[in-house]
DNA sequence: CTTTTATGAATGAAGG
DNA sequence: CCTTCATTCATAAAAG
């Protein structure tokens, strides 16, 4: 009830003008197609929770066996930009490594923007870029010392007590049916809502 | 789901010569925007039916905490691995969404209270997740603000980049309460959904 | 082309 | 509040 307005509002353009402006912006667009991605996949997921309780209960008071709508779109229209993220230059890769491992480890505020400076002298990239990378090589590079370190105080019999969340994860998906919601209909309902947004984004 | 503006920004570069033109006429819009509603009623009601339905069979799949899993993960019968962080329902998240853009973005520890209880409805909450939620979500609400500032210089009817498009929710579903609901959710939910999502994605 | 892996980015929670 | 960390998601790149 607010958004639209705001829409209404950016579409005051010259519509007649050109048929070649963004009505909506990407960032409108993006919220969009993931508010529905959202309800798809409840959905989806609703009808496999309701056939799973009526097989066994026979409850059929809502006919929605037969829904299941594959959202699949004839892949092709690929229009939506899909979202993109930044692959640092060999060139830059190379510089934060050799940051990474002489400093002191600790990004700081002010250094990210005087190296995000540097860096842009070898393809784009922003602030947050940099930002990201260190963080995410401090956490890789932590977990990897510390699973490659299983400190052998104790018995290993918690064989899964460190390198967990990878392997857990890993494991789930193999009887997990990835491709559809045959196994795990409404396992997360609750949660992962952003994950198939393949259906509004048929990339291929 | 918010900082699209990051990788708009980062969007601009990649992938500018692309030109990748989105057009959608105000009547299309307005369309999908009823839809989305529609969708959002039918979600959430069908979320209700089911809880009815499974109530006295689903109380295995709240674990400890915030852990919102699904009990009906009968094929193969593991146990999933249970989550250590409250992860935001789809319909939990609406709610805070349009509570944050429309509230006075004061938190208030009595409010946050109320709030909790109100999201209570629609999965596992705490008041703590709450607090968080939004203490997070304001942060990085401003911090990508900031980093979206250089872009914007015009005095163009300025959108204010905190914008999003929750809104249009199952709230308003008590009004909009589309007829078939009860008679056949599915065939009118497929349906619909399959033959306008094509506004945002067209097939080729 | 499909599956797997590597890694950029998003986000809930903890600390200060 | 702001910063930092840990975990998870999603996708580019690599492997098959």
């Amino acid at each position: 009830m607010v958004n639209v307005m705001e829409w209404q509002k950016q579409q005051r353009w010259q519509a007649n003008e050109m048929a070649y402006v963004k009505v909506m912006t990407d960032e409108q667009l993006e919220t969009l197609r993931k508010q529905i991605a959202v309800y798809a996949t409840i959905c989806e997921q609703l009808v496999e929770m309701h056939k799973t309780i009526s097989a066994h209960q026979d409850l059929a008071g809502i006919r929605m066996g037969n829904v299941y709508c594959d959202p699949l779109f004839g892949s092709g229209g690929h229009k939506i930009a899909s979202r993109q993220r930044w692959t640092p230059t060999s060139m830059q890769l190379q510089i934060l490594e050799r940051m990474f491992e002489q400093g002191t480890g600790t990004p700081s505020k002010e250094k990210i923007k005087e190296i995000a400076a540097e860096l842009s002298q070898h393809g784009q990239i922003s602030e947050t870029n940099v930002y990201n990378w260190f963080q995410n090589r401090r956490a890789r590079s932590k977990r990897k010392q510390q699973s490659a370190a299983p400190s052998s105080v104790n018995g290993e019999s918690e064989v899964e007590t460190e390198v967990d969340s990878k392997d857990k994860k890993a494991k789930a998906d193999e009887f997990l049916s990835p491709p559809s919601v045959s196994a795990g209909p409404a396992d997360n309902l609750g949660f992962q809502n952003t994950s198939n947004l393949q259906y509004l984004n048929p990339v291929s």
